[in-house]
Order: C-alpha cells, then sequence, then structure tokens
DNA sequence: AATAATTTTTAGATTTACCTAAAAATAAAA
DNA sequence: TTTTATTTTTAGGTAAATCTAAAAATTATT
C-alpha cells in the first residue's frame, strides 16, 4: 500500500514519461512543487519498493508495477471527475483538483461501483481516456488544432491544459468537447487562427489553438 | 484548515462527549487506537488552535469551535454513507471505512452538491442524523429496544452499534431500519428477547437488544 | 490519612516528508 | 579538451505524529 506522497510522485512519474521516457529528478520536482533533493529521497524509496528503476544521475522509468499503479490513480481521477460533472454539475474547470484528493480513496469495491453507477464511461470531461478496471484504455491520437491546414476539418475531442483559466476560456468561446470545427485561415502576424465553430467564425489565439485537440479531421 | 489527524481526533472527542461532558485522554487514545502520551501532544495542539479547552490531567471539552469542525466532518461521513448506500448499492455494513477517508475530503462545494443530489437525506444508513450545512440536525430520542417492556412496539430507527459482524447479522435476521416490531417475552435466564417482526417470532440476545433503537413505541 | 491503583503528563526517540547548502556528476560551451 | 553551466545527489536539519519508559498527579481503597 502506497501513501498519498508516493502516490502523487507515481501519477507524475507517469504523466511525464509519457513526453519522454527517461523521467528527470528536476521535472517531476517541477510538477511536485517540491526541491530535488527530496524528489531524490523519493525516488529512493520508489525504488526500494519496487515502483521504479532508478539509476543515479541517469532518472527514472517506471516498473510495471509502478505503471500499474500509476494507472489506477488516474483511473480514479477521470471516474471522479466524471461523477463530479455528470452528476453534481460541476463544469469542467472545476473538477480537476477535487478530483485530486478523491484518487486517493483506497477502495476497490468504491471505484468500481462508482464506474458502473457512471455507465462504464471512456473518457473524462477533458476528453482523456479512463483506464477500465485491468489498466487498458485506448489511447488517443488526436491532432493538435495549431497543426491543422486552412480548410481543415474536425471534432473536439480533448485539451491539453486542465488549468481553469484556459477551460473557462474555451467554454466562453463556445469551444467544448464535441463540437464540430473548420479552419478558415491563419494570421500571419500573430500565428492566431480562425475557425468556423456552430455558424460562427471567431478568432483564436496560437497559445489556445495548441491546446485543442481535434480528432476525426478531414483533411483538404 | 485542520489535518486529517486533527479532525479524526475533533470527531472522536465530539462523539465521545456526546456520553460524558469531559472527555478522557484514555478514552481518546482507545478510540483513535493510539497511545495517551500521542493524545495529549495532540491536546495540546488543539488547545492551542482553539479547537478545545483542556486543563491538564482534567480531560478535554469541545469549544463552539471545536463543535462546529466536528459536526461539519459528521456531516461529511454521513451524507458519503448515503450516497454509497443508495446511489452505489453499498450495504448498510460495508459502508464505514470507505466514509471514513470520505469525510475529509476538503470542499465546501462538493459536499452541498452531494447533499442536494441525495436530496438532502435527513439521517444515514444507521438511522444517524445529518447535520445540514449550519451545522443543525434534530437530536434523535430513542429507546434503547432493551428498555422495552413486553407487550411494548415501535419501529427500528437506528443502531448504536456500528461494526459489520453486528449489521450483517441484524440483516440476516431482518431487523434493518423502517421495521415495526414488537416484544413477546423476554428470557429470564439469559435476558434475550422474544419479538414479532414481519409476523415472524424472532429471539435475539441480551448484547444485540442494547444496540437497537427504537422509535415511536407505544407502551403497553 | 496513608497507601495503592489509575490516569495523565513529560522526556527522549523514531519515522516520514520536507528543507537548505554544499559537493559531485553530467552536459554544454568555449 | 578545458571551462562553465546544469542537474543531481549527499549531508545535515526541521516539523508532524507517533512511540516507550519513567515521573507526576489524581482517584480509589484500605
Ligand atoms: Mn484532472
Ligand atoms: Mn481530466
Ligand atoms: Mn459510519
Ligand atoms: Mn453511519
Amino acid at each position: 500500500m502506497q501513501s498519498f506522497t508516493e502516490e502523487n510522485y507515481l501519477k507524475i512519474i507517469y504523466h511525464l514519461a509519457e513526453l519522454t521516457n527517461n523521467v528527470q529528478t528536476n521535472s517531476i520536482a517541477e510538477k511536485m512543487q517540491t526541491k530535488p533533493a527530496s524528489v531524490t529521497d523519493m525516488i529512493k524509496k520508489l525504488a526500494d519498493k519496487g515502483f521504479v528503476d532508478y539509476i543515479k544521475y541517469q532518472g527514472v522509468t517506471l516498473t510495471e508495477k509502478g505503471r500499474n499503479a500509476a494507472i489506477d490513480i488516474v483511473r480514479k481521477h477521470r471516474l471522479w471527475e466524471v461523477f463530479l460533472v455528470n452528476k453534481l454539475n460541476f463544469k469542467w474547470d472545476e473538477v480537476h483538483d477535487v478530483a485530486e484528493e478523491l484518487e486517493h480513496i483506497k477502495s476497490v469495491d468504491l471505484i468500481e461501483r462508482l464506474d458502473e453507477f457512471l455507465g462504464f464511461p471512456k473518457s473524462d470531461p477533458h476528453g482523456d481516456p479512463i483506464p477500465d478496471k485491468n489498466g487498458r484504455f485506448a489511447k488517443n491520437h488526436f491532432t493538435k488544432l495549431i497543426e491543422l491546414k486552412i480548410g481543415d476539418s474536425g471534432t473536439i475531442t480533448g485539451v491539453s491544459q486542465h488549468s481553469s483559466a484556459f477551460l473557462k476560456h474555451l467554454e466562453k468561446l463556445g469551444l467544448t468537447l464535441g463540437k464540430q470545427i473548420q479552419i478558415n485561415d491563419v494570421t500571419d502576424f500573430d500565428g492566431s487562427v480562425e475557425i468556423l465553430v456552430a455558424d460562427k467564425q471567431i478568432n483564436i489565439s496560437r497559445e489556445v489553438a495548441k491546446h485543442i485537440l481535434i480528432s476525426n479531421n478531414g483533411k483538404n
């Protein structure tokens, strides 16, 4: 059984490993909002417990056991987010912090019943896939909106930024999950993108376009 | 903001204070499954923070602030128990341990929305009253089944023992909340009680009868 | 009132998760 | 290939919550 803190480390290592196989001490420290020295301490402990493989100065990788533990926490986090949005009427920008706490509740039974209660959802309110009880899930294969060309179209199916500020902004622009969009123009000056959504033409900044994920996109 | 541990101390002191106004160090230690020396340490801290009044060797009493904090935790615990039983189909004997964890999730918004989602329940699966968001609740005024006389009748509206073993036993006997019962006889030999429930005559031990709470009882 | 039993507190340690400052290793630049 | 910069680790320490053993206070019993 892992502590609250160990679970947070595992989850963060897991997410960082999605970007780079070998995860650096400093990246973990940044995400954990702690100091590199503390991370080294914890890494040693996680290695002792068999959750990570660790070579001094070479960063860490999750073991099978570590990855499973991490995926289990991700599963809980996302299921709770679905619960908060679908059952308790939270907005998608309000759920992350509460889910950060709920994900640590230890009861296999609880999470399986919750999954059932929610109708075995496949993705969370931000479009992220929810692992099943065996840890399996389809890896999303989205294109960033910023990478689309003029004339391309598709459906908003995810976001790669979960901050409340960003999500509220999208909401205001009407850019929510499931919405159909089309690229009309890309501004030379600042890289902002003109898109068509719900029959309206709007302009979004490059920064915003970077974090919107599109699927099912018909290239021009 | 209180820590997980502080919250548990406050809740336990609150429950003990329902029995005796001045709560002893040893009773707290027993309930917390810790040592008296640890309790003394924590009591000092809680006193510093203004949650309890404390005089050396004289035990503790909750301050207004401490009582409010404790009631808030009790409210969360009981609401989560209702959720687990009514929405996730847990049995009444399976919910306590999970609720012990869930009660520490810190989000006022969450618990108010949960309350609403559940339809503002007035009591939990064990018949215990649920404080409203202002901490107000009707204090139950039940009679222990053991105190009834032959011929008395009433409705099972609570239990004063929450162990899984006890609750499972009641379930098997058909002695669940809302059931109508009548006292038919009390055995001289062992103090066991003959009761009528759902047209069936059953015998329950003195120990069981002590922990069943009856309301609305028509005396003979 | 004196003695014994119980309860409670202090003293001193331990464990977990942190921290700062300095040393060591690795990577990048000159 | 040195030198410099960055990353990572070690060393030593702190705060929270716990523990054991022993001392002190309170309560109960003779
Ligand atoms: Mn989230
Ligand atoms: Mn999410
Ligand atoms: Mn309970
Ligand atoms: Mn209960």
